[in-house]
DNA sequence: CGTTATTTTGACCCTGATCAATAAGGGTGG
DNA sequence: CCACCCTTATTGATCAGGGTCAAAATAACG
């Protein structure tokens, strides 16, 4: 290590160090002086699953970045059905800059750590920094990409289809190394049943009979309910309806 | 008119002088020279109907503006299942910044005419010009918007909500001043019957019976297929599941 | 160890898909 | 201008995938 990476290093906030949004984010995009600034008006917040993060309609008056756990964003109709249109993992970006009000919902999935700023600060700075800029639409561009994938799950695909497609895009933001060809995965469902339901647009008992297809074909193990092991994976992507 | 104006008039490309894109789309992000250097790589196109504009895992090798008809984004599953995954009117930018190779199929819904550009003219300029890239993650920003609005749509409405949020989401973007409490509104319907379904995950047979079932409840009127006229806009509203 | 939330399973029904036939346009050429 | 053809849309009959309602099983928790 030299000399020089020692000083930029020495003014970097203590706190930005070891995090994903830094080298993967949106922070990844601010020179050291930016990043002092910003960690100035920043606060590290843990939430429980189930708290609503940022409420439909309601003032957005902070954006953050999504530090660990995983970050549900709905939409609801006036009766109550409802569906989960995106889902944020770290080190993604939270927020809808240039809007005064959100149009949905941002609720922790699980016990979520996010890093919040003032809506101001990272307005400022985006007008300053193309890069910053520059990221973000990248990300939403990214986002809009993951967003149409799913249009096509939900509009065209079986249950079995879209259930099997979801274990897979789980696997594969759990653990990125997933899809060269790995043989097995195996982690926590971030989501309930009824979650899934809402992402899919099924039923959730719908949902539970297609798991408990997928373990009959040996395609996949559950224990304690949301522990799933996939031994092939490249068997479970024939299910998703190519 | 000033004489300022009948210089700043003058720099301007005699084609850009009445596009819409330049006053609602992306090229209003440019200043007259980099309007100048970009109309000299550019060409007007014209496209009839089923016409593929974009291949699916194609190179892209340009990007265009929409200046007149409506473009289909699609995708498709390998069985020939196929999903509409967004629609593009005047004077929306297409493409895919940042990708080597198109994940989605662009294809003239009706008579198309666009303003094409080379990938690398657009890409230069993107870099030199904040003000380009903030225009598009604006439109990225509003299409994510769409999209998601549209899962909800294709997850949880039924056929009869689907069709109805189908209609008034055509009779907004046919003519934007339909919001605000219209009584009525009438316009051509850009999508055949196989291409609505497709974007609302239905099969054809399913929307013609809505739509002969909003006929009948005397909500809508059809005259040749294809010309459709909402008499209470609101009346449709409460038939989109709120 | 009882209590509660979540998941699984079962029985039945309904929406929307599928298959098939008919009707209505729309365009072309005589 | 009309007859014909071909595409697109409508209507009908039947069926199945997935929803709904209800109960049982499993897990989580005090």
């Amino acid at each position: 290590m030299t000399v020089r990476q020692d000083i930029r290093s020495f003014r970097i906030p203590v706190l930005c160090g070891p995090c994903k949004a830094r080298h993967h984010g949106v922070c990844g995009a601010l020179d050291p002086d930016q990043l002092v600034a910003l960690a100035k008006t920043s606060s590290r917040q843990k939430r429980e699953p189930g708290v609503e993060l940022i409420g439909n309609a309601e003032a957005i008056g902070s954006y953050s970045n999504v530090l660990s756990g995983v970050v549900k964003l709905t939409k609801s109709l006036s009766d109550g059905r409802q569906q989960i249109v995106g889902l944020r993992f770290a080190p993604d970006f939270l927020g809808r800059p240039f809007k005064v009000e959100s149009a949905i919902n941002a609720e922790a999935a699980t016990t979520v750590s996010l890093c919040t700023f003032p809506k101001g600060a990272i307005e400022r700075m985006m007008k300053e920094s193309p890069e910053l800029q520059n990221r973000l639409l990248k990300q939403t561009l990214n986002e809009l990409d993951a967003a149409r994938e799913w249009m096509v799950t939900l509009g065209r695909k079986t249950a079995l289809e879209k259930v099997a497609s979801f274990l897979l895009m789980i696997a594969r933001n759990i653990d990125p190394a997933v899809d060269p060809a790995a043989r097995s995965a195996c982690f926590d469902l971030p989501l309930t049943r009824v979650d899934i339901a809402d992402f899919l647009g099924l039923s959730d008992e719908t949902v539970s009979r297609q798991f408990t297809r997928l373990r009959a074909d040996g395609l996949i193990r559950i224990e304690n309910k949301r522990y799933v092991t996939v031994d092939s994976v490249s068997r479970l992507e024939q299910r998703c309806g190519g």
